[in-house]
DNA sequence: ATGGTTTTTACTGCGTC
DNA sequence: GACGCGGTAAAAACCAT
């Protein structure tokens, strides 16, 4: 049944990516070469940044939410109701006592047989609840990640954290949640399609203090190599978000690189940055939004995107006239 | 815990529509 | 007069030590 659906929507995307990939990889915009990002999940065009395809991955069912709040409405899913299932009286016990049903002392034969299965019994379980703890995590990575919109093969990076994670005994002592709202925020990271530690934890179960522990900690045992995040990631996002056009974002990036060539950006939140470079260059294209606007859909205080806004303009000067 | 840095909150003044 | 914007001071959050 979901093999049909499916099918049918991979084939449709292959033939959007073959297309892209075949026919030519020319800018409707400018002509310049196209490159296809398939982790963002955009095609860009190289030389103006115009992003020509966004979102083709996750061709998810009907509950794709366009912003938050249909994001909050629509999102139906939720964590596998396993709780209520699972081992409920079908798992099998053995008892410790070596009698039979009648109460009888077992055979030394019998008794060394009935060892054998305890052992047994306990191997298959721990073994099962390994896998069950997996199925929830995994479910509980791929139902944050539809709602934050990211691409296939961030759950796969993420669900391969946690197995590691899960490998390496580190879950003992945390919750199943917060280990896998953690590997999510990994593999947003690595996979260059960052989300704000507010993002992830409005759709996850666990409290932000956690999550960032938990993060540090997987990260850390794990020797997870993470840089920062960088601010231009973030551009697309936000410009498509307050429909502003391509150039818009052309232009924003463009100011991050110059900030990142003067180095104003060390220490600042790069979701702040990207925030600024998004108003700046509205203002620079004439397409104006508000700074509440932006605050808005970046979740950053207002007072933040002034002083960042400032400073990406001086560099820009600097920049153009040094 | 502490201190330094960054972000947020809250408030105020200015110009414009 | 409401709105967008800029600035400021104090509080809160964050990070490394």
């Amino acid at each position: 049944m979901t093999d049909t659906t499916i099918r049918h929507n991979t084939s449709e995307r292959e033939r959007e990516e073959e297309s892209a990939s075949e026919d030519e990889l020319v800018c409707p915009e400018c002509g310049g070469d196209l490159i296809s990002d398939s982790e963002r999940g955009e095609t860009v065009c190289g030389e103006c940044g115009l992003v020509v395809e966004e979102d083709e991955i996750d061709p998810g069912p009907e509950w794709r939410a366009f912003d938050a709040r249909e994001k909050d409405e629509k999102s139906r899913v939720g964590a596998p109701t396993t709780n209520m299932m699972h081992d409920k009286g079908l798992s099998t016990n053995i008892g410790w006592q070596d009698k039979d049903a009648y109460g009888n002392s077992l055979s030394s034969r019998q008794r060394e047989k009935m060892q054998r299965l305890r052992t047994w019994n306990e191997r298959f379980r721990t073994r099962d609840s390994k896998e069950r703890n997996l199925k929830q995590a995994l479910g509980e990575i791929d139902r944050m990640a539809s709602a934050l919109g990211l691409p296939d093969n961030v759950r796969e990076t993420a669900s391969v954290i946690y197995r590691r994670a899960l490998d390496e005994n580190l879950l003992p002592g945390r919750s199943i949640e917060g280990v896998s709202t953690s590997s999510l925020y990994a593999a947003a990271r690595q996979a260059g399609t960052p989300r704000s530690l507010d993002e992830i934890t409005n759709v996850s179960r666990v409290e932000k203090d956690e999550i960032a522990r938990t993060y540090r900690y997987v990260v850390r045992e794990l020797g997870l190599e993470i840089q920062p995040a960088d601010p231009e990631s973030y551009v697309p996002r936000f410009a498509s978000d307050l429909g502003l056009s391509e150039e818009v974002q052309r232009q924003a990036r463009e100011l991050l690189v110059s900030a990142k060539e003067q180095g104003v950006h060390s220490g600042k939140s790069p979701v702040g940055l990207a925030a600024a470079a998004v108003y700046a260059s509205s203002l620079l294209a004439n397409e104006k939004v508000t700074q509440s606007e932006v605050s808005e859909v970046a979740n950053i205080s207002e007072v933040t995107i002034r002083n960042r806004y400032h400073e990406l303009l001086e560099a820009k000067e600097g920049f153009h006239a040094p």
